[in-house]
DNA sequence: CGTGTCGTTGAGCTCAGTCAATAAAAGTGG
DNA sequence: CCACTTTTATTGACTGAGCTCAACGACACG
Protein backbone atom coordinates (compact mmCIF):
# COMPACT_ATOMS: atom_id res chain seq x y z
CA UNK A 1 0.00 0.00 0.00
CA UNK A 2 1.53 3.39 -1.06
CA UNK A 3 -0.53 6.60 0.55
CA UNK A 4 -1.55 9.66 -1.01
CA UNK A 5 1.01 11.73 -1.66
CA UNK A 6 4.26 9.43 -1.05
CA UNK A 7 7.16 9.34 -3.74
CA UNK A 8 7.06 5.89 -5.00
CA UNK A 9 9.80 6.01 -6.91
CA UNK A 10 12.00 10.00 -7.59
CA UNK A 11 13.35 11.23 -10.16
CA UNK A 12 17.04 9.70 -10.55
CA UNK A 13 16.44 6.60 -8.61
CA UNK A 14 17.48 3.37 -9.93
CA UNK A 15 15.26 1.41 -12.32
CA UNK A 16 15.52 -2.06 -11.36
CA UNK A 17 11.68 -2.24 -11.38
CA UNK A 18 8.76 -1.17 -12.56
CA UNK A 19 5.31 -1.19 -11.58
CA UNK A 20 1.21 -2.47 -12.70
CA UNK A 21 -0.73 -0.39 -10.63
CA UNK A 22 -3.38 -2.68 -8.89
CA UNK A 23 -5.62 0.04 -7.33
CA UNK A 24 -5.68 3.95 -6.95
CA UNK A 25 -4.32 6.69 -9.25
CA UNK A 26 -0.23 7.70 -9.46
CA UNK A 27 1.04 9.95 -11.72
CA UNK A 28 4.54 10.53 -13.23
CA UNK A 29 5.74 14.12 -13.47
CA UNK A 30 9.34 16.58 -13.86
CA UNK A 31 10.56 18.90 -11.93
CA UNK A 32 11.69 22.14 -13.76
CA UNK A 33 14.80 24.28 -13.60
CA UNK A 34 12.37 27.19 -12.14
CA UNK A 35 10.02 24.68 -9.82
CA UNK A 36 7.66 24.38 -11.85
CA UNK A 37 6.22 20.90 -12.20
CA UNK A 38 4.51 19.00 -15.49
CA UNK A 39 2.90 15.69 -14.60
CA UNK A 40 3.13 13.25 -17.74
CA UNK A 41 1.01 10.67 -17.50
CA UNK A 42 -1.18 9.44 -14.92
CA UNK A 43 -1.15 5.82 -14.38
CA UNK A 44 -4.53 4.32 -13.73
CA UNK A 45 -5.87 0.56 -11.97
CA UNK A 46 -4.72 -2.26 -14.44
CA UNK A 47 -1.82 0.29 -16.34
CA UNK A 48 2.25 0.16 -16.18
CA UNK A 49 3.67 2.64 -14.29
CA UNK A 50 7.64 3.56 -14.97
CA UNK A 51 7.85 0.84 -17.69
CA UNK A 52 9.53 4.20 -19.29
CA UNK A 53 12.07 4.30 -17.75
CA UNK A 54 13.42 1.01 -18.43
CA UNK A 55 16.23 1.94 -20.47
CA UNK A 56 18.04 4.18 -18.13
CA UNK A 57 20.19 3.16 -15.03
CA UNK A 58 17.98 6.16 -13.35
CA UNK A 59 14.19 6.95 -13.71
CA UNK A 60 13.65 10.25 -15.74
CA UNK A 61 10.62 10.57 -13.90
CA UNK A 62 9.47 10.96 -10.48
CA UNK A 63 5.93 8.67 -9.32
CA UNK A 64 3.60 9.70 -6.75
CA UNK A 65 0.27 8.43 -5.56
CA UNK A 66 -1.99 10.46 -6.25
CA UNK A 67 -4.37 8.48 -4.08
CA UNK A 68 -3.56 5.61 -1.39
CA UNK A 69 -2.75 2.79 -3.89
CA UNK A 70 -1.45 -0.78 -4.28
CA UNK A 71 1.12 -1.61 -6.99
CA UNK A 72 2.70 -4.52 -7.98
CA UNK A 73 6.92 -4.79 -8.46
CA UNK A 74 8.15 -6.31 -11.29
CA UNK A 75 11.85 -6.51 -11.58
CA UNK A 76 13.28 -5.20 -15.58
CA UNK A 77 15.38 -8.16 -15.52
CA UNK A 78 12.70 -10.40 -16.24
CA UNK A 79 12.18 -9.10 -19.23
CA UNK A 80 15.54 -10.39 -21.24
CA UNK A 81 13.92 -14.05 -20.64
CA UNK A 82 10.59 -12.98 -21.93
CA UNK A 83 12.17 -11.30 -25.19
CA UNK A 84 13.82 -14.70 -25.69
CA UNK A 85 10.90 -17.16 -24.83
CA UNK A 86 7.93 -15.28 -25.96
CA UNK A 87 8.55 -12.70 -28.61
CA UNK A 88 4.82 -12.24 -29.14
CA UNK A 89 5.42 -10.85 -25.22
CA UNK A 90 7.88 -8.60 -26.75
CA UNK A 91 6.27 -7.30 -29.35
CA UNK A 92 3.16 -6.53 -26.99
CA UNK A 93 5.55 -4.61 -24.83
CA UNK A 94 6.16 -2.32 -27.98
CA UNK A 95 3.09 -1.64 -29.36
CA UNK A 96 2.09 -0.81 -25.59
CA UNK A 97 5.06 1.53 -25.64
CA UNK A 98 3.73 2.78 -29.25
CA UNK A 99 0.36 3.33 -27.84
CA UNK A 100 1.34 5.45 -25.00
CA UNK A 101 3.68 7.86 -27.55
CA UNK A 102 0.53 8.86 -29.86
CA UNK A 103 -1.57 9.39 -26.62
CA UNK A 104 1.10 11.52 -25.26
CA UNK A 105 1.22 13.29 -28.66
CA UNK A 106 -2.06 13.51 -28.26
CA UNK A 107 -1.64 15.53 -24.61
CA UNK A 108 0.92 17.20 -26.30
CA UNK A 109 -1.83 18.60 -28.88
CA UNK A 110 -3.99 19.37 -26.57
CA UNK A 111 -1.72 21.37 -24.29
CA UNK A 112 -0.01 23.04 -27.16
CA UNK A 113 -3.10 24.06 -29.49
CA UNK A 114 -6.12 24.05 -27.51
CA UNK A 115 -7.66 26.46 -25.25
CA UNK A 116 -7.93 26.07 -21.39
CA UNK A 117 -11.16 24.73 -21.61
CA UNK A 118 -10.19 22.18 -23.82
CA UNK A 119 -7.28 20.86 -22.47
CA UNK A 120 -9.20 20.72 -18.83
CA UNK A 121 -11.99 18.38 -20.75
CA UNK A 122 -9.59 16.77 -22.36
CA UNK A 123 -7.97 15.08 -18.80
CA UNK A 124 -11.25 14.15 -17.58
CA UNK A 125 -12.76 12.33 -20.98
CA UNK A 126 -8.98 10.53 -20.94
CA UNK A 127 -9.09 9.24 -17.50
CA UNK A 128 -13.23 8.85 -17.79
CA UNK A 129 -12.28 5.88 -20.79
CA UNK A 130 -9.46 5.12 -19.35
CA UNK A 131 -11.28 3.74 -16.10
CA UNK A 132 -14.08 2.70 -18.12
CA UNK A 133 -11.47 0.33 -20.19
CA UNK A 134 -9.72 -1.04 -16.93
CA UNK A 135 -12.92 -2.40 -15.79
CA UNK A 136 -13.46 0.85 -13.08
CA UNK A 137 -17.47 1.27 -12.97
CA UNK A 138 -17.65 5.24 -13.78
CA UNK A 139 -21.26 5.68 -13.99
CA UNK A 140 -22.17 6.96 -10.60
CA UNK A 141 -19.61 9.48 -11.78
CA UNK A 142 -15.54 9.07 -10.99
CA UNK A 143 -14.12 9.46 -7.67
CA UNK A 144 -11.20 12.67 -9.23
CA UNK A 145 -8.22 11.90 -6.14
CA UNK A 146 -6.01 15.01 -8.15
CA UNK A 147 -6.09 18.52 -6.76
CA UNK A 148 -6.68 21.62 -8.71
CA UNK A 149 -2.99 21.98 -8.20
CA UNK A 150 -2.33 18.82 -10.04
CA UNK A 151 -4.70 18.71 -12.65
CA UNK A 152 -3.05 22.39 -13.46
CA UNK A 153 0.11 20.79 -13.81
CA UNK A 154 -1.22 17.98 -16.14
CA UNK A 155 -2.56 20.53 -18.09
CA UNK A 156 -0.11 23.44 -17.99
CA UNK A 157 -2.29 25.85 -16.40
CA UNK A 158 -2.58 27.14 -13.02
CA UNK A 159 -4.48 26.07 -10.24
CA UNK A 160 -6.46 29.14 -9.97
CA UNK A 161 -7.35 28.72 -13.65
CA UNK A 162 -8.34 25.22 -13.45
CA UNK A 163 -10.96 26.06 -11.48
CA UNK A 164 -12.35 28.72 -13.49
CA UNK A 165 -12.55 26.05 -16.24
CA UNK A 166 -14.44 23.36 -14.01
CA UNK A 167 -16.57 25.65 -13.42
CA UNK A 168 -17.43 26.88 -16.98
CA UNK A 169 -17.62 22.94 -17.60
CA UNK A 170 -20.27 22.79 -14.97
CA UNK A 171 -22.08 25.92 -16.09
CA UNK A 172 -22.22 24.09 -19.47
CA UNK A 173 -23.90 21.48 -18.56
CA UNK A 174 -21.17 19.37 -18.99
CA UNK A 175 -20.20 18.14 -15.89
CA UNK A 176 -21.46 18.26 -12.42
CA UNK A 177 -19.21 18.06 -9.41
CA UNK A 178 -20.07 17.24 -5.97
CA UNK A 179 -18.20 16.51 -2.70
CA UNK A 180 -15.53 15.52 -4.41
CA UNK A 181 -16.72 13.32 -6.80
CA UNK A 182 -17.26 14.65 -10.74
CA UNK A 183 -19.59 13.21 -13.25
CA UNK A 184 -19.92 13.56 -16.92
CA UNK A 185 -23.04 14.85 -18.15
CA UNK A 186 -22.59 15.11 -21.66
CA UNK A 187 -19.89 12.68 -22.69
CA UNK A 188 -20.52 13.47 -26.46
CA UNK A 189 -20.23 17.09 -26.17
CA UNK A 190 -17.06 17.20 -23.87
CA UNK A 191 -15.10 14.61 -26.06
CA UNK A 192 -15.86 17.51 -29.03
CA UNK A 193 -14.58 20.16 -27.17
CA UNK A 194 -11.52 17.93 -26.14
CA UNK A 195 -10.86 16.85 -29.20
CA UNK A 196 -10.76 13.64 -28.02
CA UNK A 197 -9.53 10.70 -30.44
CA UNK A 198 -10.27 6.98 -29.08
CA UNK A 199 -6.78 5.36 -29.65
CA UNK A 200 -7.87 1.55 -28.64
CA UNK A 201 -10.03 1.90 -32.29
CA UNK A 202 -8.44 0.46 -35.08
CA UNK A 203 -5.39 -1.51 -33.54
CA UNK A 204 -3.92 -3.94 -36.28
CA UNK A 205 -1.81 -6.87 -34.25
CA UNK A 206 -1.50 -9.02 -37.10
CA UNK A 207 2.29 -8.22 -38.10
CA UNK A 208 3.11 -9.66 -34.07
CA UNK A 209 4.84 -12.79 -33.89
CA UNK A 210 2.09 -15.75 -32.36
CA UNK A 211 2.27 -17.28 -29.22
CA UNK A 212 5.46 -19.41 -28.63
CA UNK A 213 4.03 -22.66 -26.36
CA UNK B 1 13.30 11.30 -53.13
CA UNK B 2 10.64 13.30 -51.51
CA UNK B 3 10.48 16.70 -52.64
CA UNK B 4 9.73 19.97 -49.51
CA UNK B 5 6.23 20.02 -48.58
CA UNK B 6 5.04 16.86 -50.17
CA UNK B 7 3.44 14.34 -47.74
CA UNK B 8 4.76 11.08 -47.42
CA UNK B 9 2.18 9.36 -45.58
CA UNK B 10 -1.61 11.06 -44.53
CA UNK B 11 -3.02 10.58 -41.55
CA UNK B 12 -5.38 7.76 -41.89
CA UNK B 13 -3.38 6.28 -44.63
CA UNK B 14 -2.49 2.29 -44.38
CA UNK B 15 0.34 2.05 -42.57
CA UNK B 16 2.46 -1.21 -43.99
CA UNK B 17 5.51 0.58 -43.48
CA UNK B 18 7.63 2.66 -42.12
CA UNK B 19 10.65 4.62 -42.78
CA UNK B 20 14.52 5.42 -41.83
CA UNK B 21 15.42 9.17 -43.05
CA UNK B 22 18.28 9.12 -45.28
CA UNK B 23 18.73 12.52 -46.03
CA UNK B 24 16.46 15.89 -45.22
CA UNK B 25 14.15 16.49 -42.64
CA UNK B 26 10.24 15.05 -41.83
CA UNK B 27 8.21 15.75 -39.11
CA UNK B 28 4.97 14.28 -38.16
CA UNK B 29 1.77 16.70 -37.07
CA UNK B 30 -1.59 16.28 -36.45
CA UNK B 31 -4.00 18.55 -37.68
CA UNK B 32 -7.09 19.65 -34.81
CA UNK B 33 -10.49 19.95 -35.58
CA UNK B 34 -10.18 23.55 -35.59
CA UNK B 35 -7.60 23.62 -38.33
CA UNK B 36 -4.94 24.03 -35.95
CA UNK B 37 -1.89 21.82 -35.96
CA UNK B 38 0.65 20.46 -33.83
CA UNK B 39 3.70 19.37 -34.96
CA UNK B 40 4.69 16.13 -32.70
CA UNK B 41 8.36 15.24 -33.98
CA UNK B 42 11.08 15.87 -36.31
CA UNK B 43 12.72 13.31 -38.13
CA UNK B 44 16.07 13.56 -39.02
CA UNK B 45 18.77 11.83 -40.92
CA UNK B 46 19.70 8.44 -39.23
CA UNK B 47 16.28 8.30 -37.32
CA UNK B 48 12.69 6.56 -37.84
CA UNK B 49 9.77 7.95 -38.96
CA UNK B 50 6.55 6.44 -39.10
CA UNK B 51 7.56 3.33 -36.88
CA UNK B 52 5.00 4.69 -33.94
CA UNK B 53 2.12 3.94 -36.26
CA UNK B 54 3.20 0.20 -36.02
CA UNK B 55 0.05 -0.97 -33.86
CA UNK B 56 -2.80 0.92 -36.04
CA UNK B 57 -3.39 -0.29 -39.56
CA UNK B 58 -4.39 3.45 -39.97
CA UNK B 59 -1.52 6.34 -39.11
CA UNK B 60 -2.11 7.92 -36.37
CA UNK B 61 -0.15 11.33 -37.92
CA UNK B 62 0.51 12.62 -41.09
CA UNK B 63 4.71 12.50 -42.11
CA UNK B 64 5.54 15.26 -43.96
CA UNK B 65 8.74 16.45 -46.09
CA UNK B 66 10.34 19.94 -44.41
CA UNK B 67 13.49 19.54 -46.67
CA UNK B 68 13.98 17.57 -50.11
CA UNK B 69 14.42 14.15 -48.45
CA UNK B 70 15.37 10.74 -49.35
CA UNK B 71 14.08 7.68 -46.90
CA UNK B 72 13.99 3.72 -47.01
CA UNK B 73 11.22 1.99 -46.43
CA UNK B 74 10.74 -0.97 -44.28
CA UNK B 75 7.63 -3.38 -44.43
CA UNK B 76 6.49 -3.67 -41.34
CA UNK B 77 5.81 -7.56 -41.34
CA UNK B 78 9.60 -7.80 -41.21
CA UNK B 79 9.63 -7.04 -38.11
CA UNK B 80 7.84 -10.42 -36.87
CA UNK B 81 10.70 -12.47 -37.88
CA UNK B 82 13.09 -10.04 -36.32
CA UNK B 83 11.22 -10.31 -32.63
CA UNK B 84 11.51 -14.05 -33.05
CA UNK B 85 15.09 -14.21 -34.35
CA UNK B 86 16.62 -11.96 -32.88
CA UNK B 87 15.33 -10.96 -29.50
CA UNK B 88 17.58 -8.11 -28.88
CA UNK B 89 16.29 -6.41 -31.83
CA UNK B 90 13.21 -6.57 -30.48
CA UNK B 91 14.15 -5.08 -27.02
CA UNK B 92 16.66 -2.48 -28.74
CA UNK B 93 12.94 -1.32 -30.45
CA UNK B 94 11.58 -1.32 -27.27
CA UNK B 95 14.16 0.82 -25.71
CA UNK B 96 14.25 2.98 -28.74
CA UNK B 97 10.12 3.53 -28.59
CA UNK B 98 10.73 4.49 -24.86
CA UNK B 99 13.08 7.27 -25.14
CA UNK B 100 11.14 8.88 -28.05
CA UNK B 101 8.60 8.65 -25.24
CA UNK B 102 10.99 10.22 -22.77
CA UNK B 103 11.79 13.30 -25.33
CA UNK B 104 8.30 13.57 -26.13
CA UNK B 105 7.42 13.81 -22.17
CA UNK B 106 10.46 16.39 -21.89
CA UNK B 107 8.40 18.49 -25.05
CA UNK B 108 5.25 18.16 -23.11
CA UNK B 109 6.97 19.74 -20.12
CA UNK B 110 8.58 22.35 -22.72
CA UNK B 111 5.27 23.36 -23.55
CA UNK B 112 3.35 23.19 -21.12
CA UNK B 113 5.28 24.88 -18.68
CA UNK B 114 7.88 27.13 -19.76
CA UNK B 115 7.98 30.70 -21.76
CA UNK B 116 8.17 30.79 -25.68
CA UNK B 117 12.05 31.60 -25.52
CA UNK B 118 12.22 28.75 -23.56
CA UNK B 119 10.72 26.71 -25.80
CA UNK B 120 11.80 28.34 -29.56
CA UNK B 121 15.49 27.39 -27.26
CA UNK B 122 14.32 23.67 -26.89
CA UNK B 123 13.66 23.39 -30.00
CA UNK B 124 16.85 24.42 -31.82
CA UNK B 125 19.05 22.61 -28.90
CA UNK B 126 17.16 19.29 -29.58
CA UNK B 127 17.90 19.38 -32.92
CA UNK B 128 21.38 20.73 -33.08
CA UNK B 129 22.41 17.46 -30.48
CA UNK B 130 20.51 15.07 -33.20
CA UNK B 131 21.72 16.38 -35.79
CA UNK B 132 25.59 15.71 -34.02
CA UNK B 133 24.40 12.46 -32.69
CA UNK B 134 23.73 11.26 -36.09
CA UNK B 135 27.08 12.72 -37.48
CA UNK B 136 26.12 15.72 -39.51
CA UNK B 137 28.72 18.60 -39.25
CA UNK B 138 27.45 21.26 -37.36
CA UNK B 139 29.58 23.13 -36.26
CA UNK B 140 29.65 25.97 -39.39
CA UNK B 141 25.65 26.65 -38.19
CA UNK B 142 22.64 24.02 -39.16
CA UNK B 143 20.74 25.18 -42.14
CA UNK B 144 16.95 25.09 -40.50
CA UNK B 145 14.70 23.90 -43.58
CA UNK B 146 11.92 25.01 -41.31
CA UNK B 147 9.72 27.95 -41.97
CA UNK B 148 8.65 29.89 -38.62
CA UNK B 149 5.46 28.72 -38.67
CA UNK B 150 6.47 25.39 -38.59
CA UNK B 151 8.73 26.09 -35.82
CA UNK B 152 5.02 27.48 -34.03
CA UNK B 153 3.48 24.39 -34.82
CA UNK B 154 6.37 22.22 -33.01
CA UNK B 155 6.52 24.63 -29.82
CA UNK B 156 2.57 25.92 -29.87
CA UNK B 157 3.18 29.36 -30.53
CA UNK B 158 2.39 31.34 -33.54
CA UNK B 159 4.77 32.29 -36.00
CA UNK B 160 4.40 35.95 -35.31
CA UNK B 161 5.90 35.35 -31.87
CA UNK B 162 8.40 32.54 -32.68
CA UNK B 163 9.80 35.40 -35.00
CA UNK B 164 10.34 37.53 -32.11
CA UNK B 165 11.90 35.22 -29.75
CA UNK B 166 14.36 34.06 -32.63
CA UNK B 167 15.26 38.02 -32.60
CA UNK B 168 15.58 37.92 -28.88
CA UNK B 169 17.78 34.88 -28.85
CA UNK B 170 20.09 36.83 -31.56
CA UNK B 171 20.33 39.56 -29.21
CA UNK B 172 20.57 37.73 -26.53
CA UNK B 173 24.34 36.84 -28.45
CA UNK B 174 22.99 33.13 -27.87
CA UNK B 175 22.34 32.55 -31.46
CA UNK B 176 22.87 33.91 -35.11
CA UNK B 177 20.93 33.82 -38.33
CA UNK B 178 22.09 34.40 -41.78
CA UNK B 179 20.31 33.78 -45.12
CA UNK B 180 18.75 30.41 -43.76
CA UNK B 181 21.79 29.37 -41.63
CA UNK B 182 21.67 29.24 -37.85
CA UNK B 183 24.55 29.22 -35.86
CA UNK B 184 24.67 28.80 -32.08
CA UNK B 185 26.48 30.93 -30.11
CA UNK B 186 26.31 30.01 -26.84
CA UNK B 187 24.92 26.49 -26.36
CA UNK B 188 25.70 25.58 -22.75
CA UNK B 189 23.46 29.05 -21.93
CA UNK B 190 20.92 28.20 -24.88
CA UNK B 191 20.60 24.71 -23.09
CA UNK B 192 20.47 26.15 -19.77
CA UNK B 193 17.45 28.42 -20.54
CA UNK B 194 15.90 25.64 -22.91
CA UNK B 195 16.27 23.11 -19.65
CA UNK B 196 17.58 20.90 -21.92
CA UNK B 197 17.86 17.14 -20.56
CA UNK B 198 20.40 14.63 -22.51
CA UNK B 199 18.54 11.50 -22.98
CA UNK B 200 21.29 9.93 -24.72
CA UNK B 201 23.53 9.89 -21.15
CA UNK B 202 22.68 6.99 -18.82
CA UNK B 203 21.50 4.00 -20.55
CA UNK B 204 21.75 1.33 -19.03
CA UNK B 205 21.23 -1.62 -21.76
CA UNK B 206 22.84 -4.50 -19.89
CA UNK B 207 18.98 -5.98 -19.46
CA UNK B 208 19.00 -6.46 -23.35
CA UNK B 209 19.19 -10.13 -24.37
CA UNK B 210 22.46 -10.98 -26.16
CA UNK B 211 22.71 -10.69 -29.97
CA UNK B 212 21.58 -14.00 -32.04
CA UNK B 213 24.24 -15.39 -34.10
C1' DC C 1 -9.86 24.66 18.49
C1' DG C 2 -5.81 25.71 15.94
C1' DT C 3 -3.40 24.51 11.71
C1' DG C 4 -2.83 23.20 7.11
C1' DT C 5 -4.62 22.01 2.69
C1' DC C 6 -7.73 22.75 -0.85
C1' DG C 7 -11.30 25.19 -3.41
C1' DT C 8 -13.34 29.56 -4.81
C1' DT C 9 -13.60 34.19 -6.30
C1' DG C 10 -12.15 39.02 -7.52
C1' DA C 11 -8.86 42.58 -9.44
C1' DG C 12 -5.24 43.69 -12.18
C1' DC C 13 -1.39 42.48 -15.15
C1' DT C 14 1.40 40.18 -18.79
C1' DC C 15 2.72 37.18 -22.19
C1' DA C 16 1.47 35.64 -26.30
C1' DG C 17 -2.14 35.98 -29.94
C1' DT C 18 -4.49 38.73 -33.64
C1' DC C 19 -4.59 41.84 -37.26
C1' DA C 20 -2.32 44.35 -40.59
C1' DA C 21 1.22 46.30 -43.36
C1' DT C 22 5.65 45.83 -45.57
C1' DA C 23 9.99 43.75 -46.85
C1' DA C 24 12.54 40.03 -48.46
C1' DA C 25 13.03 35.77 -50.70
C1' DA C 26 11.85 32.11 -53.63
C1' DG C 27 9.63 30.33 -57.37
C1' DT C 28 7.57 30.51 -62.25
C1' DG C 29 6.86 31.41 -66.81
C1' DG C 30 8.35 34.01 -70.64
C1' DC D 1 17.64 37.60 -67.38
C1' DC D 2 13.31 39.92 -66.14
C1' DA D 3 8.38 40.66 -64.66
C1' DC D 4 5.13 38.59 -61.78
C1' DT D 5 3.27 35.77 -58.10
C1' DT D 6 3.51 33.34 -53.87
C1' DT D 7 5.59 32.28 -49.77
C1' DT D 8 8.09 33.64 -45.79
C1' DA D 9 10.09 36.98 -42.52
C1' DT D 10 9.64 41.14 -39.95
C1' DT D 11 7.63 44.76 -37.27
C1' DG D 12 4.03 47.58 -34.92
C1' DA D 13 -0.42 48.32 -32.55
C1' DC D 14 -3.86 46.35 -30.10
C1' DT D 15 -6.42 42.55 -27.65
C1' DG D 16 -7.35 38.92 -24.64
C1' DA D 17 -6.66 34.34 -22.40
C1' DG D 18 -4.55 32.88 -18.74
C1' DC D 19 -1.36 34.20 -14.77
C1' DT D 20 -0.45 36.55 -10.27
C1' DC D 21 -1.69 38.15 -6.04
C1' DA D 22 -4.78 38.21 -2.44
C1' DA D 23 -8.55 37.20 0.42
C1' DC D 24 -11.81 34.04 2.24
C1' DG D 25 -14.44 29.74 3.05
C1' DA D 26 -14.73 24.73 3.66
C1' DC D 27 -13.00 20.88 5.36
C1' DA D 28 -9.82 17.39 7.51
C1' DC D 29 -6.94 16.25 11.13
C1' DG D 30 -4.33 16.24 15.37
Amino acid sequence: MVLRGTVLRAEHSGTREFYIVRRGWLYSSMLLFDGNRQILSMHLPGEFAGEVGLPWDKAPFTITAASDTVVCVIDKGALRGLFERQPRIGALLLTLAQIERVTLADRLASIGRTSAKSRVAALIVDVLRRLRAGGEAADGGIALPLTQEEIGDATGLTAVHVNRMMRQLGEDGLIARSNGRLRVIDEARLAGIANHIDRYAGLDLGWLPPAAR
